[in-house]
DNA sequence: AATTTGACGTGACCGGAGTCACAATAGATG
DNA sequence: CATCTATTGTGACTCCGGTCACGTCAAATT
């Protein structure tokens, strides 16, 4: 489906370009539609398109070589991925897949990396975006440092809040993942993450508001919790 | 110690720069050696270096919040780190620290952002570098998948061959990692990897040739291993 | 030369997370 | 409404990797 230079002024990477710099990508742009657990990017293709991603919600994940899962981060509206072909050839290097039904945004590489080195506004703001992203590994490569599982489920936790909306001492995640996405993401069983899930709930340190809506009421019990201090 | 050009020329992210730039930044450098263990950049430090390798190894390490060490990478003389600093204004997410006694460029943060700004040979080449970090982290996160623990050990080594130089069948690790170094990378305890390699050497795939010297006899059955379709 | 340090090797024990098996919901889909 | 599928919840068992406690050895340091 044809994209109009409009759409693309929506999507936070595009919007400080110039008219010209959107009309010039538009003809290079395509909207795709997805339904929930499609694939979106597949690690190893080498691939020419940089993906926005306009409704939904896509993750990232990898493949070990015996099969298991291994999830990596999540895009939300208005973000973008596959951004890493802008900088080189090489293959992406996870695969993208829709966790809920999704529609993307494709702009061919090679315009866009024409506009990115046209407009410094672009390279700074993909130039940061990869360098949060190697932050962002950096902790969760640090989480999964734990020795103790709990903690580890503790620590995923709070980062999660962390990237949605916190109050003083209590925080809400909204369309939280599943206990099996989590489970993937700290290298864990989803019984393992039930049951630490249940030790939290017991204790009135998390609660669910029905579906979609995790409550962390006691945030600081929490936190202690993922630094160590205290042991479940 | 002051710098001259010459000695930033010999770096491959500022060789292909011109002779005015490099004039540019020389004041802004300065040379310091470190002893071995000494710490090069402080994680939670906001950086304003961004730090040439000029001889020696260096570490990038993580810790937990419960004091473990997390191995992330290795620099080599020649590279450079710290470049997260070029992006945002966000403190160094790791420790750098030296392996051996180092000799070490710094070059201040903003002069080198500018002649990055100017010169699109230099984005480029760190452009480049951040997206190989960020596939090699997805490696190293995908090898953390594993749950089969001998099996991620052979992964690692088959990923520092990649890395040195390596013939058809068999291959060589100069200045390997330690056990407790791999340990830390992998997650996993001194001896379990001590282990591994245990059970390696007496199936005649690795062999130690004196210190600082890893021969890898048998690369076939090693990538067997490491993709799991052997057990160990 | 004597001592200290750090890397490597090895056995015994134990706890905790994975696995399996099954039940109970809750949403989606026809 | 009936059916199917995905998610969550829970118990029992097993096994494997961490921990501890050693010993050995080579290199660095005094």
């Amino acid at each position: 489906m044809q994209v109009t230079p409009e759409l693309l002024s929506r999507f936070t990477l595009l919007k400080p370009l110039p008219r010209e710099a959107l009309e010039q990508l538009a003809p290079h742009a395509a909207l795709v539609r997805y339904a929930r657990r499609a694939v979106v990017l597949e690690a190893g293709a080498r691939e020419d398109n940089i993906c926005f991603l306009f409704e939904g919600r896509l993750q990232g994940v990898g493949f070990t070589i015996d099969g298991r899962e291994v999830g990596l981060y999540f895009v939300e509206p208005g973000d973008f991925c596959g951004e890493l072909a802008l900088f080189d050839d090489n293959p992406q290097p996870e695969f993208v897949i829709a966790t809920t039904a999704a529609s993307v945004v494709f702009v061919a590489r090679n315009p866009l990396r024409e506009v990115m080195l046209q407009n410094s506004s672009v390279s700074n703001i993909v130039g940061r975006k990869l360098a949060g992203r190697v932050r962002q590994m950096t902790v969760q490569r640090t989480l999964l440092g734990l020795s103790n599982v709990p903690q580890r489920v503790c620590g995923q936790l709070y980062l999660l809040i962390n990237e949605a909306r916190r109050k003083d001492d209590s925080g809400e995640i909204v369309n939280p993942p599943t206990h099996k996405e989590i489970a993937i993401m700290l290298n864990l069983s989803r019984e393992t993450v039930t049951r630490v899930f249940q030790a939290l709930q017991s204790r009135r340190i998390i609660r669910r508001d029905g579906p979609g809506r995790l409550i962390v009421a006691d945030l600081a019990s929490l936190r202690h919790f993922a630094e160590g201090e205290e042991e479940l």
